[in-house]
DNA sequence: AATAAAACCGAACAAACTGTTCCGTAGCGG
DNA sequence: CCGCTACGGAACAGTTTGTTCGGTTTTATT
């Protein structure tokens, strides 16, 4: 890939994350964007058919990192996805969702929050299904989808009181509340 | 209220209605709603400051409706606010919304749902502290303020799940999975 | 070092939407 | 019946959007 696209590319997504940490993704133009990352507006249409495109590929991009394996150069916790314990996979993801920093975390509460649930949901629902939920739900009056999609919605609910809270509590602290919250139904 | 303002704002009020259920807020005009609801420019801005200003108004409209004590003419369900179990709590919530009609509930899905959790979840969150989680919550780790949250994300997951399925649980069905993953911490 | 390909910029553009103003008309309530 | 007020329509300036054009700079390659 060609260097400029890269450096253009970069300079957009940190525009438009400051932006975002400052108004509503509504009220946000694109002559704001291409005015703070110092691109012209050719170049902006360029690489993003419009601005709901620039919000879909960052989600993708943050999401992406919060559910991978890896984390970032400075953070490391002991942990492999294969063999971890919910509660374990739990701290894992709080981990890299703090580890995504430059503000990126506080607009899960923002004014523009729900755009960004919109994609985290959709990718927590596949984490906890895999994960969290074992196959078989013997003895439950509820389907297991039901289930499936409680969890997501509380782990959702969960990041976001987290953030509200100043994030005061550590990953290992959160990952206990939620387990003592959600326990009796794995 | 004169009867030609009443009129008026129930037009609009339909109008946005329907083409909330088509297509995502964000895209929808101004131009497009006093077309549909047969107004003129003029007396849209008469009633409303701006299309966030209707939209406010309209889920005011909608859940001081979920949340009140009685219900519409036809549905029934003998409850009372004051004596009621939280599993009925949650029953009494449930029919409200199936009451609301008109496709209203479906918006809580579509492609503008987010707009409406927000407020949704602002009244669930001041109903969860009310009506369901006891006072006192002796032996627990997790804060009195994360179990509302958690309760309330519960609840907001439940309605999105039974109306992306169709409604196809009665609410004292969904009430019983609500209190089977939830009651553990009540 | 030369060259072709590309990414970039700036200016200008039509089109759409917003929110406001002005004035004439029609319907309401007392 | 009369005064008041909501309504309608047209026109308005001000934004924002997404596109087009020609010209310039940077990159990767030979």
């Amino acid at each position: 890939m060609d260097r400029r696209q890269q450096r253009t590319r970069t300079a957009i997504f940190e525009a438009f994350g400051e932006l975002l940490a400052q108004k509503s993704y509504s009220k946000i133009t694109v002559q704001e964007i291409i005015d703070k990352a110092n691109v012209g507006r050719t170049t902006f249409y360029a690489h993003f058919e419009t601005k709901d495109d620039l919000l879909r590929e960052m989600c993708d991009d943050m999401f992406r990192h919060v559910f991978s394996e890896k984390l970032g150069a400075e953070v490391t916790h002991d942990f492999s996805l294969e063999t971890g314990s919910p509660r374990a996979m739990v701290t894992h993801v709080l981990y890299h969702l703090l580890d995504l920093g430059g503000g990126r975390l506080e607009l899960l509460t923002g004014e523009s929050g729900e755009l960004f649930l919109r994609f985290f949901r959709r990718r927590l629902n596949e984490f906890a299904s895999r994960y969290l939920l074992p196959e078989s739900i013997g003895g439950r009056r509820a389907p297991r989808d039901f289930l499936v999609n409680h969890i997501a919605s509380s782990f959702v609910g969960m990041v976001q009181w987290w953030v509200a809270c100043g994030l005061r509590q550590s990953p290992e602290e959160l990952a206990d509340y939620f387990m003592e919250a959600v326990t009796p139904i794995l």
